[in-house]
DNA sequence: GATGAAAATGACAGCGCTGTCAATTACACC
DNA sequence: GGTGTAATTGACAGCGCTGTCATTTTCATC
C-alpha cells in the first residue's frame, strides 16, 4: 500500500541508495537520474518513513520547544515560526512544557531531557537563562538555541531582539509628536527586558535634549494590576504627563482603563504606548500603539539554526531580529 | 555510551525480547524477572530509541494536534493537557497549524497529512467540523479525536463540554442572586457554541418562571468591539438590566468597559458574567465571573483516547467533561 | 584511442527494536 | 513420577532507510 524507497528504486530503475541520495539532496547524482527519481516518487506518492530514516541516520528529524512561560501568546508565536521553518525541511516540532520548580530539577530533569528524542532544542525565556538546564543540555550534547536570553552563553548561537532600540523608537515617536512630559512604567525588576526598555526610554529622552523626570517614572511588574497603581499615581500628579509609555501591553491597558475612569480621553488628552503587541492591544478601545516583537521570526530563525547549523567560521554569536513600532489609536500629537 | 536493550538484556541475564516485554508492560513476565530488568534498566539509565521502536512496531509514538484557531490560549491549554497525557505513555506531541484556505485544501492537504508520521490526531474547532479534512483522515485511516465538534461524527469518539448546562448554571446563579432583568449578548452566529449558550440561558430563565425579555437579548460575534455595541444598547435602555451575561469574556470585558465609561458601577449596579475564563477575566478589574471550560481536560482526554483506545464494546460516542462556574468580583446580589 | 581522475552508481550491512513462533519451565492433578 | 496445560522465555528475522566502500561510467587530456 504505502510505497517505500525500494518501490521507487525499482520503478525508476536505479538502486535504493541513489533514490536516497536524491531525496536527501546529496550531491553526485546526474540531473537526468534525479529528475526521473523525483518524477517516480511523486507518481507513487512516496513519503519517507521518519522512523526508518531516523534509525539509520541516528537523527530524529524532531525539534523540541521547551518553555516555562505563562504567556500563551508568546509561545504560540514562537511555535508557529519554528513549525514553519521545520515544515520545509521535513522536520516536526514537539512541545515540552517544563515546570522548573525544585522537584523537577536535578536528575529528574536530566532524565526527562534524555528521553527527548530530538535533534535540537529551542529555549524560550526564562528557561534560556537557567544554568542547570543549560548545563545538562551541554553535558547531553543536545544542540540548543536560546531565544532572547539575558546573557548570551558562549559557543552557542542565540536569537534575540533589540529591546533598547525598540524602546528608543517608541519614545522618540512620542517626542516627535510633541510630547514633552513623558511618563514611564517599568516592568518586573527581575526581568532583564525591563532594564533594557527603560534604558531605551532614557536614551531617547536625552537624545532629544530633554530631561528624564524621575517623578514620572514609576515601578510596575508587567501585570495589569501594577499598571493600575502606576497609572493612578501618574495621572493624579499635578502636572500629569501627556504621554505614558508602559513597558508592556497589559500595563498600557491599565493606563487606558484608569484614564477612562478619570475621564481623561485617550488619545485626546493622553497618549499611551505599550510593548509586545499582544491580542489585548487590538481588543482594546482605542487600539494600542505598541511594539511588535519579532516573536514569530525568532522562532523561525531558532529552528532554522538547529536544522542547518552555520559552519563554525560563519557562526554569529547571535542573530538580532527586527521589531516594529505599530502605530494605532492610543497615541497622537500633543496639542 | 547510550545503552540499548541488548545491554540491559545482557546485564540482566535475559533475552532482548524479555526486556522488550517488560518495558512495554506486556503480560506473561514473571514478577521476579520484571523487577530485575527494571532495576538494571534504571541502573543503566536506559531510554528506548523511539525510531527503532517505531520502525519495528510501525507506530510512531507521536500524536499531532491540528489547529486553525486564532485563540492561543485555547490551543495552549489543549496542548498542555495532551502533552501531560502523552508524557506518561512515552508519547510526544507534535503541533501542526493548518491554514484551511482554499489553496491548502484538496491534494495539498492530503499530502501534508500523509507526511505526518503520527499515530493519531487531535482536532480542535473549527477543524473538527471540516468535512474535507475528516474525509481525508478517514481515507488515510488515521485515528482522530474531535474536540468540541458541532456535530458528532459517527464511529468516532469525541470529547466536549456541555455548553447548554454551563450557560444554564451562570444564568441560574444570577437569578438566584435576585436578578430579574437579565441581558444576554449572543456569540458569533456561525459558531455552534453561540446557539447552545443562548439555549442554556433561555432554559434557566424559563425554569425560574421568568420570561426572556427579547429586547435584552442582543447580537454579538465574540469580539470586544461587538460587545461594546451590544453593551451600549443594553445599558442605554430605559429599564436597563441589572445583570448581563455575555457569551464570552471578550464581550463581557466590553460590557465592563462601557459600564465604567457610563459611570455604572460593576458589580454594584450591574453584574456581568462571561464565558471561557480567558486570562483577560483575571486581568480585568473587577475580575470576571465566568465559566471555565475544561480545555486542559479535553486535551488530556483526547490524547488518552488516542493512546489507549477503548475497546469497541466500551466505546462511548463522546466524553463530556465538567466545566466550572467561577465566581469572581463582577457579579453580586441584586439590591 | 589510451590514460587517469572525477563523477555517478550500487551492494551490503546494520541502526535498535518488536512480532512471530518455537522452546522451555512451572505447576496442578492424578 | 507422569501427564497436560498454561505461563514464561528466547531465537530470529526484518521493519525502511542510510553509511561505507567498492564498482562502473563519464569525460577531459594527451
Amino acid at each position: 500500500m504505502k510505497s517505500t524507497i525500494t518501490d521507487v528504486a525499482k520503478q525508476a530503475g536505479v538502486s535504493m541508495k541513489t533514490v536516497s541520495r536524491v531525496l536527501n539532496n546529496e550531491p553526485n547524482v546526474a540531473k537526468k537520474t534525479r529528475d526521473r527519481v523525483l518524477a517516480v516518487a511523486k507518481e507513487l506518492r512516496y513519503t519517507p518513513n521518519l522512523a526508518a530514516r531516523g534509525l539509520a541516520s541516528s537523527k530524529s528529524y524532531l525539534l523540541a520547544l521547551l518553555y516555562d512561560n505563562p504567556s500563551p501568546n508568546y509561545i504560540a508565536n514562537i511555535q508557529k515560526g519554528a513549525i514553519d521553518a521545520c515544515r520545509d525541511s521535513g522536520y516536526h516540532l514537539v512541545i515540552e512544557p517544563l515546570n522548573m520548580n525544585a522537584a523537577n530539577r536535578g536528575d529528574a530533569l536530566e532524565l526527562r531531557l534524555e528521553r527527548l528524542p530530538v535533534d535540537g532544542i529551542i529555549l524560550t525565556p526564562p528557561l534560556c537563562d537557567d544554568v542547570d538546564l543549560l548545563d545538562i543540555l551541554t553535558r547531553l550534547k543536545i544542540p540548543y538555541v536560546p531565544v532572547a536570553p539575558s546573557r548570551e552563553p558562549e559557543d552557542v548561537t542565540s536569537v534575540k531582539m533589540d529591546d533598547v532600540q525598540a524602546s528608543f523608537e517608541m519614545t522618540e515617536y512620542m517626542i516627535r509628536n510633541g510630547h514633552k512630559r513623558l511618563g514611564f512604567i517599568k516592568g518586573h525588576p527581575e526581568h532583564s527586558a525591563s532594564t533594557l526598555r527603560y534604558l531605551g526610554f532614557v536614551k531617547a529622552v536625552e537624545a532629544a535634549g530633554l530631561e528624564v523626570d524621575l517623578d514620572a517614572v514609576v515601578d510596575g511588574d508587567f501585570s495589569f494590576k501594577s499598571g493600575v497603581v502606576a497609572a493612578e499615581r501618574l495621572l493624579s500628579a499635578e502636572q500629569r504627563p501627556t504621554a505614558i509609555f508602559a513597558s508592556n501591553d497589559d500595563m498600557a491597558a491599565a493606563v487606558v482603563s484608569v484614564a477612562s475612569r478619570l475621564g481623561i480621553s485617550v488619545p485626546g488628552e493622553l497618549s499611551v504606548g505599550g510593548f509586545d503587541d499582544t491580542p489585548l492591544a487590538q481588543i482594546l478601545y482605542p487600539q494600542l500603539t505598541t511594539i511588535k516583537q519579532p516573536i514569530y521570526e525568532m522562532g523561525h530563525m531558532a529552528a532554522s539554526l538547529l536544522i542547518k547549523p552555520p559552519k563554525a567560521e560563519e557562526r554569529l554569536p547571535s542573530y538580532c531580529l527586527d521589531h516594529k513600532l505599530i502605530i494605532r489609536d492610543s497615541t497622537q500629537k500633543s496639542e
